[in-house]
RNA sequence: GGCGCCGUGGCCAAGUGGUAAGGCGGCAGACUGCAAAUCUGCUAUUCGUCGGUUCGAUUCCGACCGGCGCCUCCA
């Protein structure tokens, strides 16, 4: 088996990747902000992480991952606080529903979902580390800062000169209370509307709040010891969270935070990156509603590599849809199939070596997933022979469910509806008597009939199938 | 302004210093009473433009054109 390589944000560079410790990969994904429901922007980004541990198991590691649940920060306690509630009350259905959607697109549980309410005292013994290592100070607005220019390597992951910020960019917002204009918060003293929304803790610094980027320090460091083996999230992370965080832990510990950071890149919506701000944003839910499926859009996603930018248009996930219904179509034929021949045999080894490689290169997902269709194409000619070797058949279904336990991409079957399979099969046995007796024109009346019902239905050897269309 | 990515057939998209994977679509065939579905075959002398390096470049270098992202709370 090829060495599994991932490509590095902190060298920028495609590297061979080990465990530091046995076989189990200790991995970190920055997960959502629990404030409205993610869109499928924000799932892009968990599908390839998912591509990854998935790839990982595929190669025998075990995969220790974290996924933080940041339940706490300004925007859920904006809402809070129109709404008159707490911050539990506005996070409570926005988990629910994010695990909905992602159980939807079959992105496998991570190990643990920590949430950053749940780990305050970790927060706070984190900060007071950074305090006594002179790290961190208190400002005169009692809110806790970490001193950027103290932390030598900072920048090392953005690799941004901080000094360097020109026209063009977003303005800094001149908060007089931090001593460089560049510090940012660890501990955010209360405000009334923290208070109000149950936001607000009590710590040696007074009332108060995590800033953004503690939670996913203290808890990867929780969990996960205090040198991750992989930390992803998306591209928009690396600065500031993944800079600050780096500051944070390796300040803390004085050791490297993470030895591999990666990073996914942006779903686009005409031409431009998907944004509640840009207000260009679809979510699962709008998915189902075109009636795409969950396999499609895995499709869709995975036809692009992870570190490319991918734009979402009508065309492209018709092709996905398309995609992954050939793959079902050939998903059953495989189990239906009798036996296979010696080239069948050859064909699947040949897949399966070529597709784990491209997917251990880097997560080549595309390049995979054109090594899976060509043996799809491949198998298929084969399967037309009629050929009874059962091992060459067992060999392929073993490489079609390798391949496919990494892509998962047969659509889901529609579950029939009792009523309608029991009009539509009264129907089909009157056209079944119509046809013969060589009644052509009744049975293609019939047929008529029940597409005007949303009912298409297909003549195969076995008898007819029918299916719901729209 | 700084940093970075990208530009491959109608659409999507891999890839390589040695002559273009795969999917969708389209076309043709098999199957079918006809369809549909399915399967099979075909579908880029060419990789944004112009130069350079090289025996040879889509692949390396430079310039230009076009698109996108990051530069403090956004996956």
């Amino acid at each position: 088996m090829p060495e599994f390589r991932l490509y590095n944000t902190l060298t920028r560079t495609v590297e061979p990747f080990l465990p530091s410790h046995g076989k189990t990969v200790r991995m970190y994904t920055c997960g959502p902000t629990v404030y409205n429901p993610a869109h499928v922007g924000n799932f892009r980004t968990f599908l390839f992480e998912d591509l990854l541990r998935r790839v990982l198991a595929l190669r025998g590691f075990d995969v220790m991952q974290v996924m933080n649940l940041t339940d706490v920060d300004d925007k859920i306690i904006k809402r809070a606080s129109e709404k008159g509630v707490t911050i539990g009350e506005v996070t409570a259905p926005v988990i629910e529903q994010f695990h909905a959607d992602r159980k939807y697109l079959r992105i496998e549980d991570a190990e643990i979902y920590p949430r950053a309410t749940e780990h305050i005292p970790e927060m706070i013994t984190l900060v007071e580390r950074l305090v006594s290592r002179k790290l961190a100070y208190q400002a005169e607005d009692k809110s806790v800062y970490f001193a950027i220019d103290k932390f030598n390597g900072y920048g090392k992951l953005s690799r941004l000169d901080t000094r360097e910020i020109k026209s063009g960019a977003r303005v800094i917002q001149d908060d007089y209370s931090k001593e460089n204009a560049q510090d940012f918060a660890l501990w955010k003293a209360a405000k009334p509307e923290d208070e109000a929304s149950g936001a607000a803790w009590d710590s040696p610094w007074g009332r108060g709040r995590p800033g953004w980027h503690l939670e996913c320090s203290a808890m990867a460091m929780k969990y996960l010891g205090e040198t991750l083996d992989i930390h992803c999230g998306g591209i928009d992370l690396v600065f500031p969270h993944h800079e600050d965080e780096i500051a944070q832990s390796e300040g803390a510990s004085g050791k490297p935070f993470a030895r591999l950071w990666c990073h996914g890149e942006f779903l686009l919506t005409d031409g431009s990156k998907m944004a509640k701000r840009v207000g260009n944003v679809s979510t699962v839910a709008d998915l189902k509603e075109q009636g795409l499926s969950a396999a499609a859009f895995r499709h869709f996603v995975f036809s692009t590599h992870y570190r490319k930018q991918l734009n979402l248009s009508g065309e492209a996930l018709e092709a996905a849809q398309e995609g992954s219904r050939r793959i079902g179509e050939f998903a059953e034929r495989l189990s239906g199939a009798r036996g296979g021949t010696a080239d069948l045999s050859k064909i699947a080894e040949e897949a399966e070596t070529q597709g784990i490689g491209e997917l251990s290169d880097d997560l080549n997902a595309p390049a995979a997933l054109g090594v899976f269709h060509t043996f799809i194409r491949r198998a298929n000619a084969e399967l037309d022979k009629n050929g009874s070797d059962k091992a060459a058949l067992r060999r392929a279904r073993e490489t079609f469910e390798r391949l496919n336990g990494v892509f998962d991409l047969i659509p889901e079957k529609e579950v029939p509806d009792a009523e309608l399979a029991l009009l539509v099969g009264s129907r089909l046995a009157d056209r079944r008597a119509a046809r013969s007796a060589g009644d052509f024109a009744r049975a293609d009346a019939i047929r008529a009939e029940l597409l005007g019902m949303g009912v298409a239905i297909e003549d195969g050897p076995s008898g007819t199938r029918w299916k719901k269309v729209d």
